[in-house]
DNA sequence: TTGACATATTCCCACATTGGAATGTATTGT
DNA sequence: ACAATACATTCCAATGTGGGAATATGTCAA
């Protein structure tokens, strides 16, 4: 077997840093593909087929304009992921908290 | 050029979804690799690859004790994933928001 | 209709991948 | 030294990839 398809899910969607820039970018508001281009300084073909991938596995959304088409963040299905990672959050805190304790005990108290 | 390695980052390593049982296996307490292979079923060598492409990125640590390696989740590198998915926080409560303010509309007030 | 503009798709290539099977390495016990 | 245990690595095949170049599609304007 091979690697997963990037459609597959978020999870690996998201692990191609340009796609990340993308959605970063998009966040904020929708933008036609050529200011995507302009902005993020990458080709056009890269750019549309990266904006395929994150269509494919819902995170963005696409709304055509004339000879247009406006993409914007689904920031909702990015939420999946927050909360993957947000699991772990006791964890590090644990962590944090015994690298904190060391500290101390080496500081003379 | 073809897809980044997957020891390029952890962005790359969790789009794995064995790597991720993994994570969430190690996260409580450190195991040795045949419990692993026995809790999530998994060949061991297909186990140990993946556990090698964690620890390249970070995500766990390793201890031997006599023939056996002792792993476990390193939370603290799943918090660059927690933080980039968190800066969407903002843009999914708004539509959150969006959507409840369209249902009250519509039910009448 | 014809041409220009905006975007999408296809074709190609070099390459990283995953699982399975086989084999290698490290450590312990006798 | 030798066998057994616990992992790690290598080799293989099939496949999904992202960039570049070329081309196709869709929309508007004259």
């Amino acid at each position: 077997m091979a690697r997963a398809a990037t459609t597959s899910d978020a999870f690996n969607a998201i692990a191609e840093p340009r796609r990340r820039e993308i959605l970063n970018y998009l966040a904020l508001q929708e933008r036609p593909v050529g200011e995507i281009v302009d902005a993020l300084e990458m080709e056009q073909p890269s750019v549309s087929k990266h904006l395929r991938v994150l269509k494919d596995v819902g995170l963005v959304h696409a709304r055509r304009d004339g000879r247009q088409m406006f993409y914007r963040t689904n920031a909702a299905a990015i939420r999946p992921l927050y909360e993957w990672a947000g699991t772990f959050e006791r964890y590090w805190q644990h962590q944090l908290i015994r690298v904190k304790e060391r500290a101390e005990d080496k500081s003379g108290r």
